[in-house]
RNA sequence: GGAGGCAUGGCAGAGCGGUUGAAUGCACUGGUCUUGAAAACCAGCAAGGGUGCAAGCCCUUCAGAGGUUCGAAUCCUCUUGCCUCCGCCA
């Protein structure tokens, strides 16, 4: 959510910097909105004050038992009107902030200018580390052949896009999991959560979810829960409402979770495999820091999820996203893709984003800074990475010509095997 | 799922329907004292909005939403959360 201050103070520039993501802006309503409830709040303030100091009046006249009758007479009126006036700021304010909601964050103005993923910028890439001298299968046959990964089953039960993982699959993917959570627990400040995987809709507001993108998420109707998308949600809304200290500051959180996406309007895309589920697993990242250090902290979220690619011996790339590209909450982000040989095509297995205060204003997150003010926190994430298709490339990747998959060092000690075959 | 109890500031804990944004204690911050620290004493200490250069002033907020009333932390209704008991259950 913008501060409306900004909107109302500074509205040329805020609409120039909107139309970077989305060309499509008016912040007309938002500002005339503000206006009138401005106004109109003025007037009722002064209104309660006179309310206040009336009551005050008959409480004291009253102590000492003398007669209220005509103040009794204005403050009949008064109460009417304040109660109008009442109904109408709510309504106002309500409507303004439904209209908040609905304004996406603005880049940083680092980000490069650009309309869709084809304006990105590859910031470092290394690919072709591996020569491979004999004909590639894709994962899909990889993961039959080898008896790990059963699509047809899995559909019998819960339909299209759900993985089934079977045998060595299913220690690979656990193996991925711990070993993820272990390294980042490890060798950063990082506190492991395991949450909650239905949230309340205001959580799902709180990260941006809501109230734009619902379809995209599993809704159980009956108790008016979501199935969180990602990890991102539930560890974010730990701090719904806070007031954190600055020595407290900054706060790294992990969590594992299930991710669910209805993945709606994306049919006929990567339907084929692991490329695109609704569920899914993956190790969350989420920072908690002081506004002036959450670019250097993004720096090392995508540093610290790329890690976990050099040592599961895969080629990836980093890219830095164009303006246009970005999500609705995020200010600046930086994908991972890691290199499917058997796709041949690059897979986002991390987003690495920093949303700034996007996040903190609509779930009130702040802390309080050395001088005793108040300010919204940064709030980060990022993927540590999600699963599935590093369960992908990592089969593509290290095949050999007779199917076996060599497992590399890292995930060795979660899974007791060096190969699968 | 059934029955009951509770919900106040960072925490603990007062609070008759009327000068209560809210006593008190702890914590915290500043000061005095001390070589330093502790103790003691003094002072400050909620958030949001409006207005002002500022000091300040005004408004809102006692889980949330409604209601009663000229006036609600205080009375009524609903919702949510927590606790206790019963049932069911991995």
């Amino acid at each position: 959510m913008l501060d409306i201050k900004k909107i109302r103070n500074n509205t040329d520039d805020v609409l120039k910097a909107l139309s970077k993501k989305d060309n499509d802006i008016s912040l007309n309503d938002i500002l005339d909105l503000d206006s009138k409830l401005k106004s109109l709040t003025t007037k009722l303030n002064e209104l309660q004050a006179e309310q206040n100091s009336k009551s005050k009046e008959v409480g004291q006249l009253k102590s000492k038992g003398e007669s209220s009758d005509d103040i009794f007479k204005d403050l009949k009126v008064l109460s009417e009107k304040i109660k109008a006036f009442e109904k109408e700021q709510k309504e106002l304010s309500s409507a303004l902030k439904k209209a908040l909601l609905e304004i996406p964050n603005i880049p940083h103005s680092s980000c490069p200018e650009g309309v869709n993923e084809k304006d990105n910028i590859v910031v470092s890439e290394n690919k072709n580390t591996r020569d491979f001298n004999f004909p590639l299968k894709d994962h899909i046959e990889l993961g039959e052949k080898l008896d790990i990964l059963d699509f047809e089953v899995a559909a019998k039960m819960s339909g299209s896009g759900f993985p089934l993982y079977k045998g060595n699959g299913a220690l690979l993917e656990r193996a991925l999991i711990n070993f993820m959570t272990d390294y980042h627990l490890k060798n950063f400040d990082y506190t492991e959560f395991f949450t909650p995987f239905l949230v309340k809709p205001e959580s799902a507001l709180t990260t941006g979810q809501l109230p734009k993108f619902s379809e995209d998420m599993y809704h159980i109707e009956k108790d008016d829960l979501y199935l969180i998308p990602t990890a991102e949600v539930s560890l974010t809304n730990i701090h719904k409402d806070d007031i954190l200290s600055s020595n407290e500051l900054p706060k790294y959180y992990l969590g594992y979770s299930a991710c669910f996406r209805r993945e709606a309007g994306s049919y006929g895309k990567d339907t084929r495999g692991l490329l695109r589920v609704h569920q899914f697993n993956k190790v969350e990242l989420v920072k908690f820091v002081e506004p002036t250090k959450s670019y250097e902290e993004l720096d090392s979220l995508v540093n610290q999820a790329s890690n976990i690619l050099d040592l599961l011996e895969l080629d990836y790339r980093v890219i830095e996203l164009c303006s246009g590209d970005l999500s609705f909450a995020a200010a600046k982000c930086f994908d991972l893709e890691v290199w499917s040989p058997g796709e041949e095509k690059w897979l986002e297995v991390s987003s690495c984003s920093n949303f700034e205060d996007f996040q903190s204003r609509r779930g009130n997150i702040r802390f309080k800074n050395s001088n005793g003010e108040i300010d919204f926190v940064h709030t980060l994430n990022g993927s540590g990475l999600a699963t599935p298709r590093i369960f992908a490339a990592l089969l593509e990747t290290h095949q050999n010509e007779d199917g076996s998959v060599r497992i590399p060092q890292c995930l060795q000690p979660f899974m007791g095997i060096s190969e699968i075959k």
